[in-house]
DNA sequence: CCTCGTTCTTGACGCCTGTCAAGGAAATCT
DNA sequence: AGATTTCCTTGACAGGCGTCAAGAACGAGG
């Protein structure tokens, strides 16, 4: 996305928005490095280094597009957010029956960790130090804000094909399913690989069996 | 607690006996010294002089009565758990209706942040970190199979007094219930101060509401 | 082709970390 | 009381950290 226009002879306006383009293309760019590495060491233990290691640029490459480690993460996380809470929209727009969401998005649940597993992780990990440094709340709460709100679209979603209600309000109902999907994120990065699908599958069907009581 | 016992003049026995107790009364020591600054701070950024200027003694003694800073971690949670897989159990033996168990196990939850929040976060914490790194794994493992298992013993007895069976599994049931728990958590954490106390009446009432519908 | 602004690398800084060794202080034993 | 073991402090080490400054490499404009 945002290909750089093609550079005329001498034209300054799009040339400087090239300039602009290619500049915000590498914070991306690194902010991928970023998470990468973010998702596989965790918060604590990845370094700027360790980062541009990942990258195809040098440790001091950072700080020309970033002012500082806090700003870099913050941006990365904003940069994960924007494909992640929408993960669930296009199941909630083409399923027909309350039976279809119900299956495809507890499959969904399972599927986004066996795909995107370590980000995930990285999610959680930020979420709670987001208890011991406050540099990183107003991010914090900004996705999780954005997270209930795109499981609340598949409630409500679920419920008018059901021809019922939700039972629950948006918070409660995220607060839930949020647990039964951290467990099995934990289980999953944590347990022996091998039984990594079958972390899956038990996540998929408690979610599939727990969706109706979800409605009033 | 193990108070030495009063030397006797001349016995080995005794004396050793002291020598291992006064050792092991140290390490406590140290470890509730550690457990708060950990609470304060978070696993990340405890650093182990930190540890021992919130405690009577030099950052050098560490070493003197643990391996490494992963033992004293380590060596810290099992401590910590010690007092907390146990919380609830009074609530479940002095409760006569399921009524009584129900609202008095929902206020307990909310008791708890409110008294021991920090010790709450860095469990959080915890947990969350042993998916980067494994040497966390195994006590991290045992202590979330004992908090199941004390939410276990809730829910069998709450099921038993209101003469019905639980609708879900242990796990299932544990899942849910500390989506809930960790969801106020965070809030009462990175909230403002004076929400607390409505952070924490939500989620009483939440579980209050809740808790019928773990019986089938 | 030369110039100039942008982009990137290298190397350094001050600080903090876990770990450990050496030795002083205190308690215990003979 | 002297000897010996236990306990604790101090100071140092090697290494990693975020940050930044100086300059090389690069690409576009004149």
């Amino acid at each position: 996305m945002a290909v750089p226009p093609a550079p005329s002879v001498t034209d300054p306006v799009a040339t400087a928005a090239a300039r602009v383009s290619k500049h915000d293309t590498r914070r991306d760019q690194l902010a991928e490095s970023a998470l990468t590495t973010l998702g596989q060491l965790g918060y604590a233990k990845t370094s700027l280094r360790e980062i541009a290691q990942h990258s195809p640029f040098s440790h001091g490459v950072v700080h020309y597009y970033f002012a500082s480690k806090e700003e870099l993460i913050t941006y990365c996380v904003r940069y994960y957010k924007r494909t992640c809470v929408t993960r669930y929209d296009e199941i909630v727009s083409s399923s027909t029956t309350a039976g279809e969401l119900q299956s495809r998005f507890a499959a969904k649940l399972a599927e986004t960790i066996r795909e995107e597993g370590p980000m995930h992780q990285l999610w959680y990990d930020l979420r709670n130090q987001s208890m011991f440094e406050p540099a990183l709340r107003e991010v914090v709460l900004e996705i999780d804000g954005q997270l209930e709100a795109m499981i609340w679209r598949v409630i409500t979603r679920y419920a008018d094909l059901a021809g019922r209600t939700p039972a629950l309000d948006p918070s409660t109902t995220y607060g839930m399913l949020d647990g039964l999907f951290g467990q099995s994120l934990l289980a999953w990065a944590t347990g022996p690989r091998d039984g990594r699908e079958d972390v899956l599958s038990v996540l998929s069907a408690r979610v599939d069996t727990l969706m109706p009581s979800l409605l009033g």
